[in-house]
RNA sequence: GUGGGUGUAGCUCAAAUGGUCAGAGUGCCGGGUUGUGGCCCCGGAGGUUGAGGGUUCAAGUCCCUUCACUCACCCCA
C-alpha cells in the first residue's frame, strides 16, 4: 500500500529545524514587546467575506489564491491568507479600540494561498505579522519600520534593502491612476500581455513589469510622487526624515505597487538578491480606510508581515541543529538490570534530569557506541553482577574514567552530578 | 493556470552509443574485544531504478501516458 503524502505546497518543520524556528520567534517577541506590541492568537478559519472586503475583490489573492469551502452548505468560509484582516476583525469584534486609543498587536502563524509553488513560495507559509492602529503619525510608521529593522538585524539577517513609497491617498491616488491610464492609451501595442490585462484593472502595477518593453514605456511616464496631495507629501517626507534619524538606510522605489488594495500612503517591502525570484522577505504598509472598510469607526493603522521561510532561507546557520545530549545513558545487561534501569532511568526524568536508557537486549560494546553517538556525559554501567553487589559503573564518557558507586549512594550521587554542572 | 528541468538504497550520487548495471560513499545494524564508546578492520540489512504501458532477443538507459518534486512566469511573504 503507498503511503500518504503532505498536500503540495504543505511542509513538514522538521526536528532538525524547529529551533531555528523557536530562536526567530523569541527574538521577535522580545523585540516586539519592547516596542509595546502584545501577542494575539487568531484561528486560521475565517468568513470569506472577511478577506473579500478586506484585501479587495479583484486582487490576484482573492481571485484564484484562497482555499475556500462552503461548510455545511450555508456558509462559505477560507484559510486565511493573510493576517492584517484578522487582526483587524479581533480588533473590533472585542472592542479593543474602546479600551485604548492605540492599539499595538503582533501574530505569528500560517497562512494559505493556493499558488504553485516555488522556490521561497508555499501554499502553507508562515508570517510574523505586527499591526498598529489608531495613530496617523507618520512617526508611527518610522516607529515599526525602526522595529522592523531592529527585528531583522538582531536575528542576523545581513544583506537586505528597505524600499519606501506612498501610494497616497483616497483624495489623490484615483487622480493618478486616471493620469496612468490616459499616459499607457496610446502605447497599449507596446505592452506585454499581462500588462494590457493589467491596464484595465491596475494600470499602476505596469510600474512593476520586468519585461524590458513596459519599463522602456513606463519611464517616460508621469510618478505618483508628483502627484501626491500636500498631506500626503508631508506625511512621507516625515516618515524619512525620522527613518533618517535613526540611520536607517533606505531607497525609494516609485514603482513599488503593492497588491493588496487597502495600502494608502506608506507601502515598504524588504527584499534581497538572494531568495532568487521571490526577492521579498518583509512586506507592510499603512491602512487608513481598512478599519473602516471592516465596519468599524474612523481608525487609521499601519502593519508588516515577514514571510518566515524566506526569512529563514536568508539567515546564516548552515548546520542542521542535533539532538541535544543526554545527561546520562542508562547501559543494563540482564532482565533484572533493565528492570532498574527502567526505574531509575524514569525517576531521574521526573527530577530534571535528561536520560536515556536502552531497552533491548543488546551487548554492552553496542549500548556504549549508542552512548558515545548520542554524546552523553555519563554512561551508568549496571549488570545482573552489579546489582548483586549492590554496586555499578558510572563511566565519565569526557575523559573515559570510570568509578564503582554504591547503589544506596547512586540517586544522590547522581543528582549532585549533574544538577553542578 | 502556463512553460522548462529532474525522478536509481534512509541521505548524497555512479552506471558511453540500449547488452552481468543494479553500484559507491555515508548512515543504520552486527562482529573483531566471552561485560566497556570515539579511530581502524570485516560483515549484514535496505532498491520490482516514481508508477503504468509500448518498442526490442534485451530497457534506469528509447517512446507514450501519468504522478511527484523542482525552477520560472503570473502574483506575493
Amino acid at each position: 500500500m503507498e503511503i500518504i503524502t503532505a498536500v503540495k505546497g504543505f511542509k513538514d518543520i522538521l526536528p532538525e529545524e524547529t529551533e531555528k524556528w523557536r530562536f526567530v520567534e523569541n527574538v521577535a517577541r522580545e523585540v516586539f514587546s519592547r516596542f509595546g506590541f502584545r501577542e494575539i492568537r487568531l484561528p486560521v478559519l475565517e468568513k470569506t467575506d472577511l478577506f473579500k472586503r478586506g484585501i479587495g475583490e479583484s486582487t490576484d489573492i482573492v481571485e484564484k489564491e484562497m482555499y475556500t469551502f462552503l461548510d455545511r452548505g450555508d456558509e462559505y468560509l477560507t484559510l486565511r491568507p493573510e493576517a492584517t484582516a484578522s487582526v483587524i476583525r479581533a480588533y473590533l469584534e472585542h472592542s479593543l479600540h474602546n479600551a485604548q486609543a492605540v492599539t499595538r498587536l503582533f501574530t505569528i502563524g500560517p497562512m494559505f494561498r493556493r499558488e504553485r509553488p516555488q522556490k521561497g513560495r508555499f501554499r502553507q507559509f508562515h508570517q510574523i505579522d505586527a499591526e498598529l492602529l489608531g495613530l496617523d503619525d507618520p512617526r508611527a510608521d518610522a516607529e515599526i519600520i525602526l522595529m522592523l529593522m531592529h527585528f531583522l538585524d538582531r536575528v542576523g539577517l545581513k544583506k537586505v534593502s528597505l524600499e519606501l513609497n506612498s501610494l497616497g491617498c483616497s483624495s489623490c491616488r484615483p487622480a493618478f491612476r486616471n493620469v496612468i491610464t490616459e499616459f499607457l492609451q496610446g502605447k497599449e501595442a507596446g505592452l506585454c500581455d499581462d500588462c494590457k490585462r493589467r491596464l484595465g484593472t491596475n494600470p499602476l502595477r505596469v510600474f512593476d513589469c520586468k519585461s524590458k518593453e513596459c519599463q522602456e514605456i513606463i519611464r517616460g511616464a508621469p510618478h505618483l510622487g508628483d502627484f501626491l496631495c500636500g498631506d500626503c507629501r508631508e506625511h512621507f517626507g516625515k516618515v524619512t526624515s525620522a527613518l533618517e534619524e535613526f540611520a536607517i538606510p533606505y531607497t525609494v522605489n516609485p514603482g513599488m505597487v503593492r497588491g493588496l488594495d487597502y495600502y494608502t500612503k506608506t507601502t515598504f517591502e524588504v527584499t534581497t538578491e538572494h531568495l532568487g525570484s521571490q526577492n521579498a522577505v518583509v512586506g507592510g504598509g499603512r491602512y487608513d480606510r481598512l478599519v473602516q472598510e471592516l465596519g468599524g469607526p474612523d481608525i487609521p493603522g499601519i502593519g508588516f508581515a515577514v514571510g518566515f521561510e524566506r526569512l529563514l532561507a536568508l539567515l546564516e546557520v548552515p548546520e542542521s541543529a542535533s539532538a541535544p545530549p543526554p545527561d546520562i545513558f542508562l547501559a543494563s545487561l540482564g532482565e533484572q538490570a533493565r528492570n532498574l534501569a527502567f526505574t531509575l532511568c524514569n525517576q531521574w526524568r521526573l527530577k530534571g534530569i535528561y536520560a536515556e536508557q536502552e531497552f533491548s537486549s543488546k551487548s554492552l560494546k553496542s549500548q556504549m557506541k549508542k552512548a558515545g553517538r548520542l554524546n552523553c556525559s555519563y554512561t551508568l554501567i549496571l549488570g545482573d553482577r552489579e546489582i548483586e553487589e549492590r554496586k555499578v559503573e558510572l563511566r565519565d564518557m569526557k575523559t573515559g574514567t570510570q568509578q564503582t558507586v554504591s547503589l544506596d549512594d547512586l540517586d544522590q550521587h547522581i543528582l549532585n552530578l549533574i544538577k553542578e554542572r
